[in-house]
DNA sequence: TCCCGCATGTTGTCACTGCCAACATCACCC
DNA sequence: GGGTGATGTTGGCAGTGACAACATGCGGGA
């Protein structure tokens, strides 16, 4: 599509097929992506995701694995642990498709070692501002309970979330 | 099967497809929670299930319901927010799969409102016992936050869960 | 008592999906 | 310049969700 001619070979098509799938996972939520779905969205033939992803599985891990990626540099940009925890909350927030994909059922992130890395990552980072233990698990717990909530539609509309934050010390 | 004679009716077949898709929920996850397979655990052919559900995911969000259903059942059995907060984390892990399933992504409880009605009592009944709303809620997603972690595998082992819950006032 | 309506379950079918196998095309390196 | 391996393509298969048409038999009126 970008590139002045078409040839044979897409030449950046690993990167495509992410996109596209990320674009389908918005657009349809996570039963709309299919593997031949996201070939389409790439101009690729049907086939074509099975020389870059092992399965449609190994797709959804790798797409969670960018996003883990994703939230751990936003969680690095953010300053003291309250700054982190709303970076948490946004990120959630702005990208819920993906958020949900990340923590959701249809991965087990046992079986994909590059997905329970990249988790880990941002997870350390977590953990890497809060004074103590309990205190940074509690907080995480906090703020990843608050995001699923919100992701499901469970959570009120008109709660200010700084309120909610401050009752775990 | 369990019936004297095989009618051509089933006769209580609707309860039959909610149990067999729990066993294939809890032995082959989501994904291998096909229609036609919870047909056959129920021993019907590959469109009898339409008769009671409109869809596959008709049935998914029946099934969440039952779950939200006996969780607050366990709340309801709990003294105490703090016995309730050990309740939903002791439902959670005990039903991992149906847990993820209730606020998984594969179903929206905006387009079911029976699942959103049973969710609903479910968290009225964790709030009926708490001193105010922003504590309920954050009570709520702190649990809610702990279990999401433990059932994904990020939730270390070794953490006395007294020592985070009593973080939240 | 008969019979007929209608809920329930069945068979048949279609488009679509994930995945495997065989083949086509091209970039690169000797 | 020719071959070799990575990348994409076409073809095909079994399984799936959903629709349509048909079969069955329970229960309520006459």
């Amino acid at each position: 599509m970008s590139t002045s001619k078409e040839a044979y070979h897409h030449g950046e098509l690993r990167p495509a097929l992410l996109a596209a799938a990320e674009a389908l996972l918005v657009a349809e939520g996570p039963a709309g992506l299919s593997l031949r779905a996201v070939a389409r969205g790439a101009g690729v033939s049907h086939n074509a995701p099975y020389r870059h992803f092992a399965s449609r599985e190994a797709l959804l891990a790798a797409l969670a694995a960018e996003g883990f990626s994703r939230l751990a540099a936003a969680l690095r940009a953010a300053p003291g642990l309250a700054g982190q925890g709303r970076a948490y909350l946004d990120f959630a927030a702005a990208h819920p498709a993906l958020y949900r994909l990340m923590f959701g059922a249809e991965l087990r992130a046992g079986s994909h070692p590059a997905l329970k890395l990249a988790a880990g990552e941002a997870f350390s980072v977590l953990s890497g501002v809060a004074a103590d233990r309990a205190g940074a698990l509690a907080a995480w717990a906090l703020v990843h309970g608050i995001a699923g909530l919100r992701a499901d539609g469970h959570w009120p509309a008109d709660v200010v979330l700084d309120s909610v934050l401050t009752r775990v010390t």
